[in-house]
DNA sequence: ACACGGATACTA
DNA sequence: AGTATCCGTGTC
């Protein structure tokens, strides 16, 4: 398991460092292969930096804890908060590469294509069953749910790319977006993300 | 291109 | 109270 101090450090770097890191839950898992980084600092896309409430709850748990809530009334979207000092923020987990649990992933999402069942942060909560439940659970204790760093040959490491972020219209020229170069797993390609939020092509 | 849909923050 | 907004998906 990836342990707590690994999230002791600011959003972004914690969202390029997840990349090529393996999700795990319960019975299933996956390689991440896209994430979002969202800071308390200079973004107002971010909800610590815009929502009272969820600045309470970064003041009042650990680093390494689930944000898990409903987006736009219909899809769960899973975060982990994270604390590098003056910059707490959560990363956003957008897709995942399915390894383990492909079954049980295709049951949930109802569908029988790989690269459908993790391609967009509702459809990777979906597919692990992660819902409003989850909110506030600690990802770094135990090995039922949490995050595991692959064995990765030296110089084989996932290469990453940044990207704007998808879909938000507040502090859209960020590029905090972080996706596995090449990858086909992704929700949306490298560079086809307008700085209006909206899709391009 | 558009419907679907609930929580949150803001205005009164 | 009502309104605007929001880190999306599936189907048209």
């Amino acid at each position: 398991m990836i342990e707590r101090s690994f999230f002791e450090r600011d959003p972004l770097t914690c969202a390029r460092e997840l990349i090529g890191c393996e999700l795990v839950w319960l019975g299933c898992a996956g390689v991440i292969v896209e994430t979002e980084a969202y800071s308390a600092v200079d973004d107002e896309a971010s909800h610590i930096f815009m929502r009272p409430s969820i600045r309470k709850f970064a003041e009042i748990h650990d680093p390494g804890t689930a944000y898990v809530y409903l987006n736009y009334g219909v899809h769960w979207l899973l975060n982990v908060l994270v604390k590098g000092g003056r910059e707490d923020g959560f990363v956003l987990f957008r897709a995942l590469e399915p390894t383990k649990g492909i079954e049980k992933m295709m049951e949930r999402r109802g569908v029988t294509k790989i690269a459908h069942l993790c391609s967009g942060p509702g459809k990777l909560t979906q597919a692990l069953g992660v819902d409003g439940r989850d909110n506030l659970r600690d990802l770094c204790v135990g090995g039922r749910r949490g995050f595991r760093q692959l064995a990765t040959e030296p110089g084989r490491a996932a290469e990453v790319v940044a990207d704007l972020r998808v879909g938000i219209t507040r502090s859209a020229h960020h590029p905090w977006r972080f996706l596995a170069r090449d990858s086909s797993f992704v929700s949306v390609g490298h560079g086809k993300v307008r700085a209006s939020g909206k899709r391009s092509g």
